[in-house]
RNA sequence: GGGCGAAUAGCUCAGAUGGUGAGAGUACCUGCCUUACACGCAGGGGGUCACAGGUUCGAGUCCUGUUUCGCCCA
């Protein structure tokens, strides 16, 4: 074996063999438990990036977990179709081809997109197996299959045909660059310095004026009305009245309205129903007239006059102009608002009213909550549950029509002739009222996310009653970040209510959002995202992934830079290591011999039996960085620090034997995390056509210890602190003397002998339960020990004694405490009896402590 | 404006149900190429647990308020 693991020359072969072998695969067996998992599906056109690696690292762990306990662990993956991004990324390169979409027409661009899906589609995929990931590729599905397509048709009838899906003439948000309505969820909401300007509107025959305050201005070619609060004394009398527009001469009423907020700039408000939300419900309350002023394109109409064809930008700069030439623009002001923007290209959202099609979302809601509400559902922190909740509750119709042509089209036929609407599982042929021929289908498609919310069940078959379904749903565990909450979870939920009349999963684990290392999201804008790639490249994916799992708390954002890689690294390389030396031993793990086993064997044994109860434990409640550093720990800093030092020492070859038993069943506990490394290593002890993830997940070894081997670890680095102290070389040999209170049998007093002599350089080595030694020497208390080394020329005595003096007023000061606890009547009433007794125990121990302490100071000081 | 979360060693993070001296990794200092590992070994220094109150026999942990940062919703 190499003095160094290089990840590169395994991992592609070891996901290779893991292939063939078909290890990933699942069928229905009604002799085995499922545990399943579907991944949220990446879009087609993402690129791995590191939120990808952290989240299917922490399914992998829960996948390949399972299948070591004996689960028949399910990992479906896939990709959903990506509307708008798709779309998008497709126009720009026919775009620079000279090519528009309009041009060539819906079919052909079709055409262009299953091209580029087919060629550039399969990128994240690759890049997940790159990861490690143990997905079941057989049953890979995309959101555009046939399948899936006819679940979405599925759905959608349903849900129209209950009267769940209606049609409006409503405000959306509309994204000008791409030209489609998004859904409120899409919307991201940015800080913008802006101006609030106060604009006069003059009362029709009358020198007064209303004056509004808007940070609009442009939209006011489609104001058709002045709100005031009927409470407002300032303005109730304008009521009724009307108002003469500027610039546009157009007369609009002053209406009352309590939903004015009279403390807001002047407490009169310009009504746009066609270009603010609010403003559209105060329409249709009050039945106002919509001037539409903005078209489709982000660009001025007729409404505007002569600023038709102008940007938003252009017209309102122009129209402040024109209003300040005029004398109506009483004052302007620095204004921080919120703007919504397009979360796929960034453009300014512009409030638009168009038809599009709507999902009632209350009635699906309902039993969501009670899902979660019950428990049935476990959200991971759970405080999560509050947002969710939160969300759930305020819920507002889903807008799922976009005007684009990439996606499932829009299940709805439109009858020419008699304008029936036909919604169907089949096509129609002719209108089943008129039996015209004369019928069209609504050219636009579904919001990408009306497929993705059924993806848990039809990707197993639905709306087909499969043996798979039956089987394998509902999942276990979906595993994401909290941005997916409401997109993704929370109409899964309601999706699997629905459809399956049954939970989709009964966990939801939400893990952090990985930042740089000021704590900013990592974003390809700000160049500040490390590319997984690169690290796998550089580190391996084992690396990646155990670093990541090392510094992610729970739900906590872990901050990452460069350098946060050299954990996993390093881990990877000491566990090779551990291998390398075992191996060289001529170990065999099959030929432990249980009756051969000391008090040291026993020590490793049990701290690996403690090591696995907490280990299932901590997988359960989904505390990943803690098993990661319990059971790094345990490999690095008591199998390699002390256990094998103690075989290499003493030459075992039982000991060996021992210690390749225990390593193998720690690898496999690792496995989940480190899937590459552990599997070339399990490679090399059993053979090159064996396999870790066809291991048995490791029992206890149940055995009894006499004496705790952690003792003998103190006393050894109590005796390498003093040489090191008194400045006496490492591989000095000193003389030592330990002194017992009782002398302990002789076994173990051989056995504390022979290991100390290995792990320190000792010449003499003395264990007595005379103190008279102590007289002549420097010691350190360790328990019912003192450890004690001769006094030598080397002894800084001032220096020794400010450390004793130091400790010695720590354990006065900790004594002092402790007695005014023991002596405080509620405290011996109130505190639990074994907290009392810990602390009669601390009490006792540090005086005894103490008295040691300043016994070494008195002889210090008569030496010297 | 409302909600949620965070604040613990220089940095990244742990610290169930309050209970013996607050831990790890990294960085730092000292010494080591010791029968696998310098991606390593041995030893060491470093923390008023953001701040102010409160509850309690006892608070990093619970409560209230303040500050700073992040996220979500409107």
């Amino acid at each position: 074996m190499e003095k160094t693991y290089k990840p590169s020359e395994y991992e592609d072969k070891i996901y290779k063999f893991w292939l063939k072998e078909n290890l990933f695969h699942s069928e229905p067996d009604e002799t085995k438990k499922p545990f399943t998992i579907v991944i949220p599906p990446p879009n087609v056109t993402d690129k791995l990036h590191i939120g990808h690696a952290l989240n299917n690292t922490l399914q992998d762990i829960l996948i390949r977990w399972k299948k070591l306990k004996g689960y028949n662990a399910e990992w479906l993956p896939g990709v959903d179709h990506a509307g708008i991004a798709t779309q998008v990324k497709v126009e720009q390169m026919l775009y620079e081809k000279g090519i528009k979409r309009e041009e060539i027409g819906r079919e052909k661009f079709l055409e262009y997109v299953w091209d580029w899906k087919n060629k550039h589609g399969n990128e994240i995929i690759d890049q997940l197996k790159k990861l490690g990931s143990a997905c079941d590729w057989d049953r890979e599905h995309f959101t555009m299959d046939e399948d899936l397509s006819k679940a979405v048709r599925k759905a959608f009838v349903t849900l129209y045909k209950e009267g769940l899906i209606y049609r409006d003439n409503y405000m959306v948000n509309w994204c000008p660059r791409c030209h489609t309505a998004i859904a409120d969820e899409e919307v991201e909401y940015k800080e913008e310095q802006g101006y609030l300007y106060y604009v006069k509107y003059p009362l029709k025959d009358s020198e007064e004026y209303l004056t509004v305050a808007t940070t609009r201005p442009e939209t006011m070619y489609g104001d058709t009305a002045v709100a005031v609060n009927p409470n407002d004394k300032r303005y109730a009398k304008y009521i009724g009245k009307s108002v003469i527009l500027p610039l546009a001469n157009r007369e609009i009423p002053v209406i009352g309205d309590e939903y004015v907020d009279m403390e807001f700039g002047t407490g009169a408000l310009k009504i746009t129903p066609a270009h603010d939300p609010n403003d559209f419900q105060i329409g249709r309350k009050h039945n106002l007239e919509t001037v539409i002023a903005i078209d489709s394109k982000g660009k001025m109409n007729d409404a505007a006059g002569d600023l038709k064809g102008f940007t938003r930008e252009e017209a309102r700069e122009k129209t402040v102009e024109r209003l300040e030439r005029d004398g109506y623009l009483a004052k302007k002001e620095a204004y921080t608002h919120s703007v919504g923007h397009c979360y796929r290209c960034k453009a300014t959202i512009e409030p638009y009213i168009s038809t599009q099609w709507f999902v009632k979302m209350k009635p699906l809601a309902k039993p969501a909550i009670k899902a979660v509400k019950s428990g049935r559902i476990k959200f991971t922190p759970e405080h999560w549950t509050k947002v969710y909740l939160h969300w759930m509750e305020n819920i507002q119709d889903w807008c799922i029509s976009r005007q684009l042509w990439w996606g499932h089209q829009i299940p709805v036929f439109y009858c020419k002739d008699c304008g029936e609407e036909i919604v169907e599982m089949q096509n129609p042929e002719k209108c089943p009222k008129c039996g015209s021929k004369n019928i069209e289908q609504d050219p636009d498609v579904l919001d990408t996310w009306f497929s993705s919310w059924l993806w848990p069940f039809s990707t197993f078959g639905w709306p087909e009653k499969t043996k798979d379904l039956e089987y394998y749903y509902p999942t276990d565990v979906l595993a994401t970040a909290s941005e997916i909450i409401f997109f993704w979870v929370a109409r899964m939920i309601m999706a699997g209510e629905k459809f399956m009349g049954e939970i989709p999963f009964h966990d939801v684990y939400i893990h952090g959002t990985v930042r740089d290392k000021n704590g900013i999201k990592m974003s390809k804008s700000l160049g500040n995202g490390i590319d997984p790639r690169d690290i796998i490249g550089k580190y391996g994916a084992d690396a990646l992934r155990f670093s990541m799992i090392a510094v992610s708390g729970k739900g906590q954002d872990p901050h990452i830079g460069y350098n946060t890689f050299e954990i996993g690294r390093n881990f990877a390389n000491k566990v090779w290591n551990i291998a390398r030396f075992i191996l060289l031993k001529d170990a065999d793990s099959s030929k432990v011999d249980m009756s051969q086993l000391n008090d040291i064997d026993k020590w490793i044994l049990s701290e690996f039996d403690a090591l696995l109860v907490r280990y299932d434990k901590k997988m359960e409640s989904f505390d990943f960085q803690e098993i990661a550093m319990d059971v790094y720990d345990f490999i690095w800093h008591k199998l390699a620090d002390w256990y094998i030092e103690y075989v290499k020492i003493m030459n075992s070859q039982n000991g060996f034997n021992v210690a390749l038993s225990v390593f193998e069943n720690a690898l496999i506990l690792l496995h989940p995390f480190m899937p590459f490394v552990t599997e070339v290593i399990y490679k090399r002890i059993n053979g090159e056509e064996s396999s870790i993830m066809r291991a048995n997940f490791p029992k206890t070894y149940n055995v009894k210890v006499k004496i705790d081997a952690g003792k003998v670890w103190e006393i050894i680095k109590t005796i390498r602190n003093l040489k090191s102290e008194l400045d006496i070389e490492i591989k000095k040999n000193v003389d030592v003397t330990i002194v017992a209170q009782r002398i302990p049998g002789e076994t173990i007093q051989n056995l504390m002998e022979n290991t100390i002599r290995g792990f320190v350089n000792v010449n003499s080595l003395n264990i007595t339960s005379d103190r008279g030694e102590i007289k002549r020497s420097i010691c350190v208390p360790v328990d019912e020990y003192e450890v004690c080394l001769p006094i030598s020329g080397n002894v800084n005595a001032e220096e020794q004694i400010n450390k004793f003096n130091n400790e010695i007023e720590f354990l006065k000061k900790e004594i002092e405490k402790a007695d005014r606890q023991l002596s405080n009547d509620s405290f011996v009433k109130k505190a639990p009896e074994n907290v009392v007794n810990a602390l009669r125990d601390k009490r006792l121990k540090y005086n005894e402590k103490l008295r040691k302490l300043q016994q070494y100071v008195d002889i210090l000081k008569e030496n010297f």
